[in-house]
DNA sequence: GCAACATTCTATCACTCCATTGAATGTGGG
DNA sequence: CCCACATTCAATGGAGTGATAGAATGTTGC
């Protein structure tokens, strides 16, 4: 004789585990590529015994699965579609929460000169990517670049931007791309490469959306 | 010079709304129609009290809102998309998490016989439904009915289902849907029908997903 | 303005959650 | 077999959450 408040019980304890931003730091990591604890720390800036013991709770709800690999743990993801329940869960607090919409803005204002860094939709990248006019930059870390891109995508980490830029197309506008909405990591991009007189904008989704909708990706 | 952490941090604090049990089954009954906090604290069997509380969190939380009707305070989603949020919640869970699994087995196996109340997916209803040969069956309340209904269905509430037997066709297999997969309500009519010797199955969604999913619904 | 009603607020207690620390466990290399 | 390393476990204190009861607020009808 289960009750329905049995299976609802259950389902707010998954609910619960995506209730912590380190945890959701962690998901989104995780999104890009499976990792150590360790390196999973790094990226979140957590002690290595905090963010294991985040991360058992992400497998307590079954959101993420280990296996060891040598010394160390690998954590992935269990679900592709835990990347679409967070896109979504954005969605509707982007939507009906105005503490998130202050604060979305001023993360899209930031260092902003003006209203030119508008981003690319999914719709409108792909449009450009099939007139072939638009040159795709993934500003990632080359070891998340490995895991998984878009296609025909370039990979310059911010960190040696100003040392790669050859590598840039002149003649196309730039779209970069990195973890997701919230990643800082293609905002800093866009904004030097303005500065060096690029033409460039930020696609407003990464890569785990582009995957999680299904759309072709690229390994290694 | 916001951080993402700080995004990330009012992103979670939208899912620990979603982490209780009692505010799912809010949530749920929201999901039917609006309601007044009494209404509402009835149907989920908590004091008025404290379903007040809960729904002040959701408030806060972005999934609900407020206003007056003479002395009550009507509660409503203020989005659609909170149905498609707990959805995806709940496949994610069912698929990952071995404990829901069970309980999800438990559920349909509850005062059951056999294999045989095999519950009837979307595509298959609408396809019975464009065909013309399955009554639908809605088994909730009049009152959540009268707010929205799939179209051509019956209203029936569990309660008086021995009484108003003549209005289902003999026929035509009948398909019973309530409130969502986890209502029991559907799963009781189904059992009493078919020990009355009907043709019944269950329909494996509810209302609110029907029409989250933009399919068209009738209302009073 | 007062009585009846619906809801919210306040205070309390028990309980859970979070970050930190240091000890314990498990693994590969010598 | 022992050491170095990666991770987990266990214990602590502090902050937050949940349920309850009773007081306070706001609304309607007289």
């Amino acid at each position: 004789m289960t009750s329905q408040q049995d299976l609802l019980d259950t389902l707010a304890q998954v609910a619960r585990a995506l209730g912590s931003g380190h945890r959701l730091a962690l998901l989104e990591r995780l999104a890009q590529a499976p990792a150590s604890v360790e390196t999973l720390a790094g990226s979140t800036r957590l002690s290595v015994g905090n963010a294991s013991q985040h991360l058992q709770q992400l497998r307590r709800a079954g959101l993420v699965t280990a296996n060891r690999s040598g010394k160390q743990m690998i954590y992935r993801l269990t679900d592709e579609r835990i990347v679409s329940l967070i896109g979504l869960l954005r969605q509707v607090a982007e939507t009906n929460l105005a503490e998130m919409e202050r604060l979305v803005g001023q993360f899209f204002a930031d260092g902003d000169s003006g209203g030119a860094l508008e981003a690319v939709s999914r719709s409108d990248l792909l449009a450009g990517l099939k007139r072939g006019d638009v040159a795709l930059l993934d500003v990632r870390p080359a070891e998340e670049f490995a895991a998984g891109h878009l296609p025909a995508a370039i990979n310059i980490p911010v960190e040696q931007l100003e040392q790669m830029l050859d590598l840039l197309p002149e003649d196309k506008e730039i779209v970069a791309y990195c973890r997701g909405p919230y990643c800082a990591l293609s905002h800093e991009a866009v904004q030097r490469l303005r500065q060096l007189g690029y033409r460039v904008r930020r696609f407003e989704e990464g890569y785990p959306e582009w995957k999680a909708a299904g759309l072709p990706v690229t390994s290694a």
